[in-house]
DNA sequence: CAATCTATGTTCGACATCGTACATAGCCTG
DNA sequence: CAGGCTATGTACGATGTCGAACATAGATTG
């Protein structure tokens, strides 16, 4: 139903009752498991920009974003930057170390500040020695992750860079629960890997529709559905694929 | 070293000795293990083109590959086709299954024919409730498809036709390890996601540099480190990444 | 050997996006 | 409220790829 939506606060999380929404993946492992992993999650405070991990860095820490959304870019040779994931309530971020790598070759920042369950990496592995259901949750949400890259994969390949904008903001739109967000066209360009001046275009198309309005680093979705129109079948692909979860 | 090259010959997987190389995954694990597994193993032979799974169809079996090239491919709206991953004998096919899901919005086929072992999935689900040490590096496995499929995102994105040609060709040359192989520019094009024409002249320029020769679907590497330097960074960095494997 | 596929070469205008540059205008701060 | 920073609008030619079409030539088959 709402696959990166909200949902009700869950009491039995100590540590998620602070923020507007839980993760959903802790939400969703048994009391006994939610009890026994609370005491070695920490609640933290992500600004945006935040580094999770850095390209070829051992990464220390899984994180289960509450209400925060993580971006994972690729850095290519000449400095030009490309989104290929995005993370927020409904996953965690750190899937290199939760598949047994150290490090990996892209980086993970906080794109909307929010709050995060932070779990040290060790201790995550400690705590899958007993095979819990979280685990065979990581396993699934690690499905649709990659449901969704090779998603972007066909999608960067054929589809307009217009289709892309809508996508990214509906998904994103999607993520943060409000029609309006703060988000500069110079940061959007980087996220699709095309020139400002080429979102610049798109917007404007996608404003004069009526779809979406924004002003100075501040957007807002004004008509969803038909953002869902313009924005090409890849949202729909993936969205299905996040709604298998459970 | 040998990313997706060969590897010597395992006497201990009964099944695999009929093939030109193992399945790396298999050949990494425990003797005990092995045995354990191999009566569960179905040596079948893959002609090119054949279907493994289907798009939204029941995924029935995963495949250890030996000596054959899988093709994960995303089908658009508008019939076109693009290749998201490929699996070699350093791997498996069928992530999704094997990530809990039963089935994925990709499909996956043969692409280079040959052999492969192949497990049925409820089996494997069995075998893995003993958590052995197969689970294991099918998760660091997955951990490199990952990037593999994150590297290919920035790619389709941010590098030319030529550069991406290039990268496919030397990952290919990598994987069936041999100089020449059957190929044509309009399967080549599909798995790019460009026209033929496109293909045509990417290659022209490749062949005119030095670093391959073809003729009517069969293609041949001259010059391997100079194909390599034709390509984009990406082949360095997902190459590092597999190489990472046990 | 001739007929027929099928893979490759090549061309045309069209179009999306690039790289670069400069202009405008909203917002913050002194 | 004036100055400056930063987000956005817009323009230019250059370039890569597209879509479609037709020509050529290697391979296969009767």
């Amino acid at each position: 139903m709402r696959p990166w939506g909200m949902a009700a606060a869950d009491p039995l999380l100590p540590a998620a009752t602070t923020a507007r929404q839980p993760n959903r993946l802790l939400a969703a492992i048994p009391p006994a498991e939610q009890n026994r992993l609370a005491l070695d999650l920490t609640l933290v405070e992500l600004a945006a920009k935040a580094s999770l991990y850095d390209i070829d860095e051992p990464i220390s820490h899984v994180y289960f974003p509450l209400d925060c959304v993580i971006s994972v870019v690729a850095d290519l040779d000449d400095e030009t930057v490309v989104e290929v994931a995005t993370v927020g309530a409904e996953g965690f971020a750190g899937l290199p170390a939760f598949l047994g790598a150290t490090s990996s070759p892209h980086r993970a920042f906080c794109q909307v500040p929010g709050q995060a369950l932070r779990l040290d990496v060790d201790v995550m592995h400690r705590f899958f020695a007993g095979d819990g259901v979280l685990h065979q949750l990581m396993l699934r949400y690690t499905q649709a992750v990659t449901v969704f890259l090779a998603q972007n994969v066909a999608c960067n390949q054929l589809h307009t860079s217009e289709q892309r904008c809508a996508r990214w903001l509906a998904q994103t739109h999607d993520r943060v629960g409000r029609d309006t967000f703060p988000l500069t066209q110079e940061f959007l360009g980087q996220m699709l890997g095309v020139r400002r001046a080429t979102v610049s275009l798109s917007a404007q198309v996608l404003q004069q529709a009526g779809l979406i309005r924004y002003r100075r680093g501040l957007i807002t979705v004004v008509d969803e559905s038909g953002l869902h129109a313009a924005a090409c079948s890849c949202y729909d692909v993936i969205r299905r694929e996040f709604e298998k979860l459970p």
